[in-house]
DNA sequence: TATGAATGAGTTTTCATTCAT
DNA sequence: AATGAATGAAAACTCATTCAT
């Protein structure tokens, strides 16, 4: 009996991938509100209703999606976190993994910063930006406890690391960033190296 | 005859100004999607088919909100750089800039951050940044000239001062940052006189 | 006191009338439905709530036209009439007229067979048509006293007339007919008098 | 499968027909221009989304309409025609065709001789009734090969049997028109036949 | 008398969601 | 489970008419 739930819950969680992967494709092209349920069946080559079936509703997509990426993202970077010592080597690996991963991801991070910066998305926004801060205050903090940087506020620079890797992700959707995520992630590094007064290799 | 002209454009523009402040307030409010024309009508105390008097369509008063704003930005600028010397105080009255103009124009940026960055309005978002990085090199290039700075790549440091100045006025729309426009903009400005390989005062 | 109101009457007329010209130039190159009051206004150079001084509605101005036009026609028809003998004469009259006058009046026209044919005018365009129609019942008649026909009925045949000349102006109005009213008269009278049993000359 | 699609295609016609039936019925009795969207779904019984799915348009439903009809309208003359000799019933056919058949489309008829008049219909109306005349050429000239009537010109007769036919089905949509449409093919026929030099039996 | 800014009821059309099959 | 036809609320926009100046 067990087995079947499990059974029938792993094809339901592989029909709402399918879908998933499909109605980011489009949305991704046209934008959320641009792009009707209808496109997304279509895409998904499924009947509109079956899509009711598997979510509750349009906007459930993008939560699921979103939800779904950031869950993986925290994940990829606690394993790559895992074996790494030392704040250089940590930062490195966070920064980079910030942008290796929406280049995967394309189309959702499209959705994230239009569908994301609406008023109605502004908690769910709010606190997986506030979990990414805290993120490298974390580090910054052990750093200081392993002595590698002395005490300091590490508020500001925080934000600002976001903020690079933010602009950096942004630009490449469109173009706009001839860099390769490795190269923008040096750069950002050495910045914040820099500014936290480690002297670079 | 002309002053009547003048006149009533001028009436006509206190009208415009008038229903676009009513505009940002509500499309802040609950986003421009989200926002009916009805909406924008009931808070600029008008009837809608008024509202289409002055504005063409719906998008039309987010496009014409933008164009002013950024007219008015880049004058500002230009104004207080007209009797600036030097790259330090040059690039700090740029940023202060740009940090509290938008503090002032919360609504507006909020659609700015929102409807600008569908894929609709790529190519205008676009020319905007473009034009904020470019004013950053052309300052950095002139210190070069000066002898101020070393000759070296600009372009990744005038992304990354954008990137965080965006990240600031973000936050503070969100009360997520708690620091002021001054602050924020000495933070930004110590970090890229660093990068430039300038000592800080 | 009287000549006063005379006076303004007359000039009051005067308006109308170029407001009338200016209305029928449009509405016959757009259709009724499609142009504006304000479209109408502009035409007659004067403000949209100036046209509602001299007319009650959009419609009226239709109206208006359409009695006036009608009017016109039936005392061209008439004066022509006057001092003319016999069948064959007077038949040529009235439908060479009725060819000839709306060739001056197209756009008029051309308003008359679409919103004249709505239902809402109904009974207006059946008064004119039935008008028509016993116009040539009567001289038939006025023939069989004079002896010119032999009694018969003349209802269907009286239609027929207005059916051909209608016809022929609807498609002078498109360029679809190469003749002149002289000759399209000529081809309409050759067949009523053959019918009603009159050799030609 | 093939039969799945021919039956699906075949519910959906069913459907059109049935919209379409109700359409004509308000269009006849409002008028196109004064009939709204929401009246022609109150008469069809269904949401006005429904519509939607069926017709692309409002005008759409009349072009639709216009289209089946005249097509309907012309494989009927055709079928009637097959078995037909001599040019006295082949016209007497063709005449009481085009007045039978409006007969029971009255609601059709009335949308066309409104709708198709306005400006915008004006090449489709004229196509439509060029084929009409057409046809009536055609037999003549058959005619004249056969040595039943003498070589003559048949444009303008052409025409004038068109203008009294469409006159007696306007007349009848009024009830302005007592005759039955044999009657008044009878006449008509009888007028094209004297006019072409054919005694009548 | 003339103006034209303001009105708001009315229009067509869209589309996320439901539900009978 | 899957379908897709049906729904109807809501949207953007128009325009004949009014009315304060």
């Amino acid at each position: 009996m067990a087995a079947t739930r499990t059974r029938k819950q792993a094809l339901t969680d592989l029909r709402r991938r399918e879908i998933l992967a499909a109605a980011l494709k489009v949305f991704g092209k046209k934008g959320f509100a641009d792009t009707s349920v209808d496109d997304v069946a279509a895409a998904a080559k499924i009947a509109k209703g079956t899509l009711y079936l598997y979510f509750r509703s349009k906007e459930d997509i993008y939560t699921t999606a979103l939800q779904q990426a950031i869950r993986e993202l925290h994940t990829l970077i606690a394993e790559r976190l895992a074996a790494t010592q030392g704040l250089r080597q940590k930062l490195s690996i966070i920064v980079s993994t910030r942008l290796e991963f929406w280049m995967d991801q394309k189309n959702l991070y499209r959705l994230i910063i239009t569908v994301g910066r609406e008023q109605k998305h502004r908690r769910q926004t709010h606190e997986t930006l506030r979990a990414g801060h805290d993120s490298f205050v974390t580090i910054f903090e052990e750093a200081v406890i392993s002595g590698e940087v002395k005490p300091q506020p590490f508020d500001a620079l925080a934000w600002a690391i976001l903020d690079m890797i933010r602009g950096c992700n942004e630009r490449r959707l469109d173009n706009l960033n001839p860099n390769s995520p490795q190269q923008d992630a040096a750069y950002i590094t050495s910045i914040a190296l820099q500014r936290l007064g480690i002297a670079e290799t």
